[in-house]
RNA sequence: GGCCCUAUCGUCUAACGGUUUAGGACGUAGCCCUCUCAAGGCUGAAAUACGGGUUCGAUUCCCGUUAGGGCUACCA
């Protein structure tokens, strides 16, 4: 009987969520998905100085966002519950006293001041910075005497001095490291909170994770946890390190080098589809030429087995061109959802549903993301105000001028206002003052707009409506 | 410094020893379409880091060099 499926996704609640967070438990959602397995979020919250009141809540909200729900985590119910760290430090205790009776850990004293210097001295000599294993050969009788009596200190593992470990990571294939390259890892802190290596192999094996699915930065420590694992006698689980994500110079992915933050990208009004397809393809691909997917395609198609190993750029260029292409998939009602908020914000007045999706319909292959049709198409919802400079430099001078009031006494008197029968009316109204159409087109685009880009003008007249096209038109003889 | 990982167009990547004049996408250049801008179509420039092996044959396997990244905390 095959292991059941069951990966977790395990922050800590430390800020907002990365873009390479978000990777992660993307990939570890699709993956638990495609194989029908559990998917579970954990917090990771044991380091008390780092925690940022709000994050988790933050945290939960942009997964929810971007369409990845967990199966068990913090607020749901789970059989193996509590998700937060913090909660389980009886768990941890119970379970570091089981390595300390055992041999596989033992009790250090050594004050933080010592520890520094010790580092120092190391560094001097140009040696490998390293615990110098001072308390591991104390006499077990003594250790625990003075921790019985309240001496501060911390449990450290105890790693075998000689010998190597081989490991198998899915992505990597085999890693060998060097025992003697390994610390006597801090298990357990003076603060009585555990370090992240023994909370992580406690809690995925109570939680019964089948596959550890993390960033690269964990492959070095790996041996340790693996450790661990053979140290309790525990079944070990199987390791895929995700390459990591980076910023344009290669580095990894930072602040000060642009947005990190998921939020960030949403603020900027990026579809969750498209950041989620984005996110996907760093790192994996489905092995032939397609690139759109939706959620639902890459839990078909997503293996681990198809994920690189080297990192990858965070390239905002590819993310707009999906953006606009998620952005034609969508249905305009979707659209008018998402942009309804962003008008009220700019001030613009409630506007119909059915002149909101023609609006939508007119613009939407023209923009990138969502608050471009505030930016780009204002005009569809109040008179302008300014008119561009060159457009008017280019277009606008006493021939066009007179020409517009013809065309806006003519189209007055149209009684269907269509598309078709307003370019009718203006290319003929062109012919007869012998000019080509593209001398009426232009100026009566600004003079509508404010603009010299936009839509089709034919259809942008059309959707505007008579009585304000012939107003706009008159209006700018004077504004102009 | 030590250890580990990685290395195909500017970027994301395909190729799992031969079907390759190394394919696609973004971006970029040009053309077409056209009332502008987009979108769309067509065309172009653009890569196997370097050096050794192994092999009849290497982008692909091995070694080295170089470069980049990660780790090296009582942070995760």
């Amino acid at each position: 009987m095959p292991q059941p499926t069951r990966v977790r996704f395990a922050p800590s609640p430390t800020g907002f969520l990365h873009v390479g967070g978000l990777r992660t438990a993307l990939y570890n959602f699709l993956f638990a998905r495609h194989n029908s397995g559990q998917f579970i979020l954990r917090i990771e919250d044991t380091d008390q100085s780092r925690k940022v009141e709000g994050a988790v809540e933050n945290l939960i909200e942009t997964l929810r966002w971007a369409g990845i729900d967990f199966d068990e985590g913090p607020g749901r119910t789970g059989d193996f519950g509590p998700y937060t760290q913090s909660e389980r430090l009886p768990i941890y205790h119970e379970h570091v006293n089981r390595l300390v009776s055992g041999g596989h850990a033992y009790y250090c004293f050594c004050t933080p001041e010592r520890l520094d210097q010790v580092r120092k001295q190391q560094q001097a000599m140009k040696l490998p910075p390293a615990y110098d294993r001072h308390c591991r050969d104390l006499p077990r009788e003594e250790s625990e005497k003075r921790h019985r009596e309240g001496e501060s200190g911390v449990i450290r593992m105890k790693v075998p001095i000689g010998g190597e470990m081989t490991f198998e990571d899915i992505i990597r294939g085999n890693v060998t490291i060097a025992h003697k390259v390994l610390d006597d890892q801090v298990l357990l802190k003076s603060d009585g909170f555990p370090t992240y290596h023994l909370a992580v192999v406690v809690d995925d094996h109570l939680m019964k994770i089948s596959h550890v699915i993390r960033g690269e930065e964990w492959l070095p420590s790996t041996p340790k946890h693996i450790m661990l694992y053979k140290y309790f006698g525990w079944e070990v689980p199987q390791f895929a390190h995700l390459p990591l994500l980076l910023n344009p110079d290669r580095s990894k992915l930072s602040k000060r080098q642009g947005d990190v933050a998921v939020e960030d990208y949403r603020k900027k009004g990026y579809l969750r589809e498209a950041i989620v397809n984005f996110i996907a393809f760093l790192g994996w691909n489905p092995g032939d030429e397609r690139e759109l997917f939706t959620l639902d395609d890459l839990i078909r198609d997503f293996t681990l087995e198809r994920v690189g190993k080297s990192g990858a750029v965070f390239n905002v260029e590819k993310l707009n061109w999906l953006n606009q292409q998620h952005l034609r998939l969508k249905p305009e009602k979707e659209i008018s959802a998402l942009l309804k908020p962003l008008l009220a914000e700019a001030g613009v007045p409630e506007q119909s549903e059915p002149y909101l999706l023609s609006v939508i319909a007119l613009m939407k292959e023209r923009v990138t993301v969502i608050p471009d049709f505030v930016d780009f198409a204002g005009y569809f919802f109040s008179d302008p105000t300014e008119y561009d400079e060159k457009g008017k430099q280019k277009h606008w001078n006493e021939g066009s001028k007179k020409a517009l009031v013809a065309l806006a006494d003519r189209l007055a008197l149209v009684a269907s206002f269509t598309t078709q029968s307003i370019e009718e009316v203006l290319r003929i109204l062109a012919e007869e003052l012998n000019v080509s159409a593209g001398k009426l087109i232009h100026p009566t685009r600004l003079a509508l707009s404010g603009r010299v880009v936009g839509p089709g003008l034919f259809e942008m007249m059309e959707l505007l409506g008579k009585d304000t096209v012939v107003r706009r038109l008159r209006r700018a003889m004077e504004l102009m």
